[in-house]
DNA sequence: GAGCACTGC
């Protein structure tokens, strides 16, 4: 401990020492005490969390926390979170920041006892497994003095004082208690991911700040851009911790090479061919890529026959089935001894970035392309470009190749790129997606004036004007940009608001139940599988952080390269004619009667379906909660599919296509050409659709389609089909006839009235 | 005529 400061010592003070000596203890103890009568004589240090001696494990588990290089730079952290109330934290990956700041944070606080110590992730992966690596640090069962909460899962208890949750899941807690009241110090990690949520507790912590001066806020980062941060907290004070990295020699070409892919797959041969064993990971951009180079590198290498070793070629990608991408775990082909090396080569997409960790790679080729999806709020497209990555990235990629042993990494652009075309940082989030759910959060955080927030980045002004746009078509916000009652309503959904209006309208249509099921469909479906997790938990908390994250493929329909036939047909069986949102009703519906029967024979993936109903159990709790009623139409009735379309319209009436004389679809009031993805499951083209999203890939796809009547739009949605605001298009004059229409049946109803209602009484 | 990666009381 620094002489100058003499802390208070409490039951719950640990300090080197202390733990050095109680190290030792154990030591003696362990060699001495076979019998047993040794350690009666000298019974062991008690835990001051769980009051419970200590566990051997603890003690085993001390000597490697004490290995990391975070622990040397310990009594400077104290002091530095002693003297300010916000501090930034650079550290590389593998010096022990998430595990051991947190405790030590805990060391310095005099907390009561009740949560006081948050600390947030981006992932639910690294909240749920960081949490239990300090549990058993701390030598205390997780979910009593150390537990976390993410979504769907909360394992804490009056004890807990140290909390690991999601970025979003703080967002979440800030709804209901804008001050974070339970908190006394909040850890931001891996803020460099810039997620949405991060950024947006940033600015909000910051307000926090000034209202609560007994929080105090760690903000934990990766390297690169630290000056940003230290300039966004004014100035706070900054410590840098190194991590232990093995070194990774980086090379580059002397020219620009034209066809990157060309240039992977030369680049990997030549490496088998010339360089000693050693595992290959090659970066590419998507399935396609991957798949062509996997085959392309097979055919090349086996074309100089015996003269080198064999190779296995292994793709890996988020559609790829689950079976599929374990395979890169598995160990490459031995070498034979005196023999040419074999190996294993794995070519990946940008998963094996940051989501998982392989073995053995050695080398590490990266062209420097990543697909991004980058959002348009001008004709509000989200679209997969195929782009540079950023200096953190190639980073990144390097650093893959030095996890096991000293690695070298084949950039396949030139020093000059690097240093003077790549950007420091992949963009943030906020700039690239849209904010409609965003803007709803900070509206239900009580910000009003979304323009002077403190954001470290300003979200481009027109995707806020959208957003706002979208939130006041759909009733969320009145006029003056204030939260209306139905608005209050939809930000307790974890949804799109598109999504969380029709949940709220729903019941207004009978058929809430049918809608929630939808709703969870349709909510992305990639989530992660916990089936590493525990092997590699004991070995290695960073590989524990991310190795164990595997996709489920963000659709319920599984398309095996192999059965693309099969699984079409397949597919079709479900298909409604009506649209695919009735479909994946369908889907579900099947799912629920034949959860038993093999899933696979139908190409559903099964894991999207738990998935979705874990979703929906969600959404119905919080629907309950609401007081809104779940129910459903009669399933014979005429209209148990009529009603559901028109609820989801009550949510998606401003993300509608019409389609032309020509054949060609416009979308409503942008006027974009867009194409039914051919995905769709309805056996017509209708005059007018609905859509869950827009995409730009090879063309214009509006995908998850729906067949809707025009008579619909102008019912359910009269305010956005106000004809007075709408462009001169087909769509327009189609939407007059239907307007005429309804004026002649009005007319028609008052004559009726007129003539054939009994006069009311006097 | 088709699929970068993640997240949410």
């Amino acid at each position: 401990m620094g002489t100058e400061w003499k802390r208070k010592v409490s039951l719950f003070d640990v300090s080197d020492d202390y733990e050095a000596s109680l190290s030792a203890l154990f030591t003696r103890l362990s060699r001495v005490s076979i019998n047993g009568a040794a350690a009666a004589a000298n019974p062991p240090p008690i835990n001051p969390w769980s009051g419970r001696p200590y566990s051997a494990r603890y003690l085993k588990l001390l000597e490697k926390r004490r290995e990391l290089p975070v622990w040397r730079h310990k009594d400077e952290f104290l002091r530095a979170l002693r003297d300010n109330r916000t501090l930034i934290l650079v550290g590389e990956t593998g010096c022990g920041k998430t595990t051991q700041i947190p405790q030590f944070v805990l060391d310095a606080e005099d907390l009561g006892n009740h949560s006081a110590v948050a600390c947030t992730q981006p992932w639910r992966l690294a909240a749920v497994s960081v949490a239990r690596r300090v549990a058993q640090e701390m030598d205390v069962a997780i979910g009593e003095e150390v537990g976390y909460s993410v979504r769907f899962k909360h394992l804490c208890s009056y004890k807990t004082v140290l909390k690991y949750l999601t970025d979003a899941m703080l967002l979440r807690e800030a709804m209901a208690d804008p001050l974070l009241e339970k908190y006394k110090v909040i850890i931001l990690d891996e803020v460099h991911e810039r997620t949405l949520a991060t950024d947006v507790l940033f600015a909000h912590l910051k307000a926090v700040l000034k209202k609560r001066p007994d929080l105090k806020l760690v903000v934990m980062s990766a390297a690169l851009e630290v000056e940003k941060f230290q300039g966004y907290f004014s100035g706070a004070p900054l410590m840098k911790v190194h991590g232990r990295l093995h070194p990774v020699d980086i090379f580059y070409t002397q020219e620009p090479e034209r066809d990157y892919m060309e240039a992977a797959i030369r680049t990997a041969v030549q490496i088998h061919m010339c360089e000693p064993a050693g595992d290959i990971l090659v970066f590419l951009t998507g399935e396609g890529e991957i798949e062509d180079a996997c085959w392309k590198i097979n055919m090349e290498i086996n074309n100089f026959g015996d003269h080198v070793g064999p190779v296995e070629v292994v793709p890996l990608y988020s559609t790829l089935p689950l079976a599929m991408q374990l395979k890169v775990f598995e160990p490459g082909p031995p070498s034979l001894r005196g023999g040419p090396p074999r190996r294993k080569i794995v070519v990946s997409t940008n998963i094996a970035e940051t989501s998982l960790t392989i073995d053995g790679i050695v080398y590490v080729i990266d062209p420097g392309f990543t697909k991004h999806k980058v959002y348009d709020p001008r004709i509000r497209v989200e679209s997969l470009l195929n782009s540079p990555i950023s200096k953190a990235s190639a980073h990144q990629r390097a650093g893959r190749a030095g996890r096991t042993r000293p690695g070298k990494c084949f950039r396949l652009y030139t020093g000059k790129s690097f240093n003077e075309d790549l950007q420091q940082q992949t963009y943030p989030e906020i700039f690239r997606l849209n904010l409609a759910y965003t803007v709803l959060t900070l509206k239900k955080l009580g910000i009003d004036d979304l323009v002077h927030f403190d954001f470290m980045d300003h979200p481009a002004p027109e995707t806020l004007m959208r957003a706002l746009e979208v939130l006041n078509y759909l009733g969320t916000l009145d006029d003056e940009g204030n939260l209306t009652h139905l608005g209050e309503m939809m930000s307790e959904f974890p949804l799109d608001p598109q999504m969380s209006k029709m949940l709220v309208m729903s019941p207004k249509y009978n058929c809430s139940n049918e809608i929630t099921t939808i709703a969870a469909m349709l909510s992305d479906l990639n989530h992660l599988v916990y089936v590493w997790h525990l092997y590699y938990f004991d070995c290695n908390i960073t590989m524990c952080k991310q190795s164990a994250r595997f996709l489920v493929s963000p659709n319920c329909f599984l398309r095996p390269r192999e059965a693309r036939k099969a699984a079409g047909e397949a597919r079709s069986r479900f298909g409604h004619i009506d649209g695919d949102h009735l479909t994946l009703l369908n889907v579900c519906h099947w799912y629920k009667q034949n959860s038993k029967s093999s899933t696979y024979d139908y190409f559903i993936n099964a894991r999207a379906l738990k998935y979705a109903d874990k979703v929906r159990r969600q959404l119905v709790g919080i629907m309950t909660r609401l007081g809104l009623k779940v129910c459903s139409t009669d399933f014979n009735s005429r209209v148990y599919y009529v009603n559901i379309r028109k609820a989801l319209v009550a949510g998606y009436f401003m993300q509608v296509a019409h389609r032309e004389q020509n054949g060609h679809y416009l979308t409503v009031k942008d006027n974009q050409i867009v194409h039914l993805h051919p995905s769709n499951s309805m056996d017509h083209k209708p005059e007018w659709v609905f859509f869950d999203e827009f995409v730009l890939t090879t063309s214009n796809f509006i995908r998850t389609v729906t067949d809707v009547r025009g008579e619909w739009l102008i019912d359910i949605a009269p305010h956005y089909y106000d004809l007075s605001n709408f462009p001169l298009c087909e769509a327009k004059r189609a939407l007059e006839k239907l307007y005429g229409k309804r004026e002649r049946e009005a007319s028609v109803t008052r004559v009726r009235r007129l003539y054939l209602t009994p006069p009311a009484a006097p």
